[in-house]
DNA sequence: GTTTTTGTTGATTGACGAGTCAATAGACTT
DNA sequence: AAGTCTATTGACTCGTCAATCAACAAAAAC
């Protein structure tokens, strides 16, 4: 049966798997078994691929980032003027592909992961800095002076919502998260700037 | 030597080591024997008086969340009028009791731990019930209607700052936190309320 | 002064999991 | 058609760790 150019099928499908087993059991305590099954294979093939089991996390966590990273990305894309770029960042971080159950767990642990492996550290801190960009140069024009302050409390806002979302039951509220970070931005630019 | 009346000494002791330790390793993935070690006794000492690993850690998660308790109500207890009652609860939060790195990385901890343990899930909603509710007294007078959002965003605010300061090197800087969120309360109540 | 209760540990058990390896099999190369 | 490369797995190794237990020691109770 081996078909060639297996390579780059099974290591997405471990990632995925990765995703929804951290998401699913709620911890990194998973094991390469059940990422392996749950991936349709063995776990010697996905050591065969990964190495590691630290390698399939941070790969999880770099396709993690490359999705958010593409949303945004693709949500500014269509954005013109700095109010709509700012409203498009936030939706694309609440969006219903990233703010799910499964996908904040992940965000979650792999914080966890960054206390220990210093490339998950590395990871996490090109998001914040991307992000903290992103809303500095929309922030810049709105808010003068002051858009680095906003562009920090904002950024804060933002992890902060995601982590409330793990103590939830039931489905993600995004629309809720959405007013609450939009809410922040309106005081924030009414209150001084324009 | 069985010096009597060790039990609250042992366990104590325990529970100091448990945080220090998860706060050194950054994860949970601690052994009862590490955390016995660093209080200074055997591991069967630790399961003799706990019972389980998991009691342990709901052991040292209470502990956190009972000085983080304690401080705030000491500083609302000096604290007159709602604007110095705020700030109270800002500064406890932030206190350099609170806001080390060990105590940082096990609330990261606990979080992910309440996604397994149910107690531990309990418990942490206990303490967002009392922040709001803690936020919303002292809200009301000063944001009156908009108290509700300006609550859920400074906790949303409070946790994320906390959740960057994991991310960070060097000592963490509570002033910094402390002024991102005191913007935010300026904000939020000088851009409407008063 | 014997029995019971409390404190304490070294050794052991039993389970589980990461990573390795030998072996099998189809596909591509020459 | 022989040799090389990719795909794949079951079985195995080796380590680790939570939890238990038997045993010992000292204080309290009777």
């Amino acid at each position: 049966m081996p078909k060639l150019g297996m390579e780059p099928i099974r290591k997405a499908a471990l990632v995925k798997a990765t995703i929804s087993e951290i998401g699913r059991v709620g911890s990194l305590d998973v094991t390469v078994s059940q990422i392996a099954k749950r991936a349709g294979m063995s776990s010697a093939l996905a050591h065969h691929y990964f190495g590691s089991k630290d390698e399939i996390f941070l790969a999880a966590m770099r396709h993690v980032l490359t999705l958010y990273g593409a949303e945004v990305r693709g949500a500014l894309a269509v954005a013109t003027g700095p109010e709509a770029r700012l409203r498009a960042i936030l939706a694309a971080s609440f969006s219903a592909g990233n703010f799910r159950r499964e996908v904040v767990g992940a965000w979650l642990n792999f914080y966890v992961l960054a206390q220990t492996v210093p490339e998950a550290k590395r990871l996490l801190a090109v998001y914040q800095r991307r992000l903290r960009s992103n809303l500095l140069v929309c922030l810049r024009p709105l808010a003068g002076a002051r858009a680095h302050e906003v562009a920090e409390g904002l950024g804060a806002l933002i992890d902060g919502l995601y982590l409330r979302e793990v103590l939830k039951s039931g489905p993600p509220d995004a629309a809720a998260a959405v007013a609450t970070a939009l809410d922040y931005l309106d005081v924030q630019l009414k209150g001084r700037g324009a």
